[in-house]
This record gives structure tokens, sequence and C-alpha cells, in this order.
DNA sequence: CGCCAGGCTAGCG
DNA sequence: CGCTAGCATGGC
């Protein structure tokens, strides 16, 4: 077994291990502690999370400040990666710790960093994220991994890997509609059938971020906010804002001169007001105010409770 | 029971 | 182009 220990030295910025995998950027983690998949509001505390990144098991979680691993193979570098570790947090807030609402997202969630998920589980995802609850996503990536995924054994236990490409693209609706899917079934398959023959994805992962996202909505059952939350959550364009339903509600109440009628329009706003890093605003306001207001609850609310 | 959820697509004008 | 009806399913 390969271990290691990621001290908070080398961490610019600190870590919110339980922020960061359960804020909806990414559905491929499992939490060991008996809550299963995440996003009970439950504390993740110390629990170990696991999941399988490039064909390796990789466990983590955070005692302190540090964040210790296991695997079947050397990750650090992966784990550094995968997790946004070198992202200096600091650096990339300062800008815009001016702004309340910021400043108070960032207080409370400090360390929560941005993902880079592999690219097909990203975009799956999201995919299927349409009209869902964060909750239900959780549950569906778990159950998708479990019945198409390959099984991998480590130190006694099973892991299931994101299913590949070739694997979704052979199934039939049917059998994705029985597992819940709804009208998101046929997108999942038509998209892996795009992406197997282009197994690396290199044609859809793009140096200038809205070229980027303008390819990406190519695919079927991704749209601007799936595309923008690929180009954040996997490619690493951090200036990406996903607009989604509470981040436009936000927007209309909190920067009301940057609310347009269309995403375009008030995606490049939102991005002139924020900044290269605009994507980090955007995730710590969506995950804080998704718990400011009781997971379900709407943002109008909490709007009157600070007034 | 009715309403809504990290939206997208097709098909209008 | 911009706009909207319809879309599956589960939880409250």
């Amino acid at each position: 077994m390969n271990s290691g220990i990621i001290s908070d030295s080398s961490l610019s910025g600190g870590l919110d291990l339980q922020a960061t995998l359960e804020s909806g950027q990414t559905y491929l983690w499992d939490r060991d502690d008996g809550n299963d998949y995440v996003d009970s509001g439950l504390s993740g505390g110390t629990s170990w999370y696991s999941a399988i990144i490039d064909g390796n098991v990789i466990r983590v979680r955070q005692i302190g400040g540090k964040l210790e691993w296991e695997s079947n193979a050397e990750v650090e570098g992966t784990i550094r990666r995968v997790l946004g570790l070198n992202d200096d947090l600091n650096e990339i807030m300062k800008e815009n710790l001016k702004d309340p609402l910021v400043d108070a997202a960032y207080t409370k969630y400090k360390g929560m960093r941005i993902v880079r998920d592999p690219f097909f589980a990203c975009v799956v995802s999201f995919i299927c994220s349409s009209q869902m609850r964060v909750e239900r996503i959780f549950r569906m990536q778990q159950k998708l991994r479990r019945e198409y995924g390959e099984k991998i054994r480590f130190e006694g236990k099973e892991y299931y890997e994101y299913p590949k490409p070739s694997k979704l693209a052979s199934l039939k609706e049917s059998n994705l509609r029985k597992m819940g899917f709804g009208y998101r079934a046929p997108y999942v398959i038509e998209t892996a059938k795009i992406l197997e023959k282009n197994e690396m994805c290199t044609s859809y992962i793009l140096e200038d971020y809205e070229q980027n996202r303008s390819k990406l909505t190519e695919l079927k059952g991704v749209g601007e906010k799936v595309a923008d939350c690929i180009c954040l959550f996997s490619i690493g364009h951090l200036e990406a804002v996903p607009l989604d339903t509470w981040i436009r509600s936000t927007i209309k109440i909190h920067y009301p001169s940057c609310y347009h009628k269309s995403y375009q329009d008030t995606s490049k706003s939102i991005r002139n007001k924020f900044g290269p890093y605009a994507g980090y605003v955007q995730t710590y306001i969506f995950h804080y105010l998704r718990h400011e207001a009781g997971m379900t609850g709407n943002i109008e609310s909490i709007d009157k409770r600070n007034k």
C-alpha cells in the first residue's frame, strides 16, 4: 500500500475537504462513515472518502490541517491536481473579499477548493444534474458506478470506477430509465457514443474558455450551464461561472447591474465583476447560500433574514 | 395531492 | 436569433 500526508504548510489557504467533496462539484467520492454518499448535512469529521481516479483507488481524510491519503499507487500528484490543492486560495479570493457576501461565504468555508474531475465523469454527472436536487445526483452517480463501473479491490474492500464511455454507449435507454434517469437517459447515451470515438476527449478541451464552452454544447444534454460546470469542475477554467437557478437569483438580488435576460450577457457581466477567478467566487456563494437556506429553501428568505 | 429540483431540446414566431 | 412547452422522477 502507498500512503502519505500532505502537510498544511503546502496548502496555501488551507483545506476544507468536506466542503470540497460535498458541495456539488464532484459526484465521484463516497464517504465511508456510514452516511454512505454524502451531503447529508452531517459533519464529515475525519471520515475517509474514496474514489477511483485514472484507474487507481484513492482514499483521503482530513486530520486537522493535513490531508492523509492511501492508494494502490503513488498518487500524491494526482490528489493535488484533482482536489485543486495547488490553488493559492488567499491570492485567488483576495480581490473579492471586499464584497460582504463573498467574505461571509469565504469565512465560513475557507479551504474549500475547486476540483478537477476526470472529463467523462464530469460530463455525465452534470448532464444528469438538470432539474435535480444535489443529493439525488450523488445517488444516481453512485448507482451508475456500482452497476456499470469496473470493480477494483484494495485492502480487502471493493471500489467501483466511473463507467467508461464505451460502456455507457452500449446501453439501452431503458437500462437508465429503470435507474431513475428519466428524460436524461438518451442524453447520457448519445454523449457517450460521441465520446467513445474520442476516448481522450482532447477535441473538447480547449485553451480558450469561451471557445471551450461553446464546443461542449455540441454534446447532447449539454447546454450553457452544464458546459460551464464542465469548464470549471473538470477543465480548470476558473473564470467559468455556472448560472443555475440559485446563482441567478443571487445575482438578481445582490448584483442587479450584472443581471440580464440572456445567459451570455449575465455571464460576461459577472465575470467582469469578479475577474479571472469568478468561478471560485461562484462556488463559495453557491455552497454558502444553499446551506444557509437549509438545502431546499429559497434565496429570498435568506435575504429577508439578513436585513 | 401539487410543487419543484445546480436545465435542455425541439419547434415555434 | 429569442422564447417556451414538455420533459421523468422522487421528496416534501
